[in-house]
DNA sequence: AGGAGGCGAGAACGGTCGTTCTCGCCCGAG
DNA sequence: CTCGGGCGAGAACGACCGTTCTCGCCTCCT
């Protein structure tokens, strides 16, 4: 048995690799056996931890969410403490994970154009992932004073951003879609 | 030889049924053979006309996006004429798209997430496919009088609506990302 | 009329993938 | 010490995929 964190620890590196791959190239782009190589891991402990690829690809997917999520509220808290501004601070988060040489695109999109259509645990938790980042922006919103229409154009400028970003490889999406917030959320302006 | 069209029909049928299949489950999970028994040609002849999967995926992508384009182009037309509600129009014609059964979000966007990585082909296709729409919104935006920026920022808004729609599965994205666009083409509101 | 070349139908080939099995080895229980 | 169960390493298996080849047959030039 594992009473200690081996197994853990295990089935935390094999994520890790499997997020880089599936990531990078694309889910059925990226054999079992890739998988294993990049988390020096055995292919027995590889199926004992995740019994099937699809199991394999669901722990990565539900990982990627919480951390995603996470690591932008993180960002947001420590930008900004007025909720317009933390509002606006979500596209500076944007920016920055855009320049990242690995960025690209959203995994959860990615993942539902590749699998959705086939695999229902694919297409909830990219569903999921949305509604998760939807109702962060309502929180922000109303706590801005902001009507809740605005939460959800504002989501739809992320959205574009981050696809948008993705395919022109660049990161000034991040930018473009800052300033059109930046007139959503100012509706009788100066 | 063919001096009639019996080639160029052969491809267009291929095409169709390509298109339907690449679209609604991905590329990779296609087969060459599926293709060959949607469009009732043989083998052969399939790899006559497109040499390699890879030929008949850029045939796909670069069809799609010109038949696309010109069907917006066309509602657009004849939906409105002055230019700040063509720019609306577009938004209505995103509707009745997302309202599609088949619908399952942008080609260019899965196929560049399913394989952006590892072909160069699919990578510029939706690059092209993206900066020609965003030169389209350009156009009509300029025509309008409104700032070039605008047309950046109603770029984004259509790019978020088509993915959200996709991954949410209905069409109401396509109303809010109009409202949106509604603020946007209104600066001095009021 | 005859033969050569193109066609349809599908088998065949080499490669890869997801998954399981084999086999020798180690390690801990009795 | 012994022996059984789990381990690592990788071979093996069945399925499928992209692509090519075989093999009759049909047809069109001369």
């Amino acid at each position: 048995m594992d009473h200690d964190g081996t197994r853990d620890r295990a089935a935390d590196g094999i994520l890790d690799a499997a997020e880089d791959l599936f990531y990078g190239q694309g889910i059925q782009a990226v054999g079992m056996d890739a998988v294993r190589a990049a988390s020096g891991v055995t292919l027995r402990r590889l199926y004992q931890l995740f019994p099937s690829k699809g199991d394999l690809v669901e722990a990565y997917l539900l990982r990627r969410d919480e951390r995603w999520r996470a690591d932008l509220a993180a960002y947001v808290d420590e930008a900004a403490v007025e909720p317009r501004e933390q509002l606006l601070a979500v596209f500076d988060w944007l920016a920055i994970w855009f320049a990242q040489p690995a960025f690209r695109g959203c995994a959860f999109v990615n993942a539902f154009g590749e699998l959705g259509a086939s695999s229902l645990a694919v297409a909830s938790a990219a569903r999921h992932h949305k509604a998760e980042f939807a109702a962060y922006l309502a929180r922000l919103t109303t706590a801005a004073g902001a009507p809740p229409a605005t939460a959800v154009h504002l989501a739809l400028l992320a959205e574009g951003a981050i696809t948008t970003a993705a395919i022109r490889g660049d990161s000034t999406p991040a930018a473009e879609a800052k300033e059109a917030a930046r007139v959503l959320l100012a509706p009788t302006a100066v």
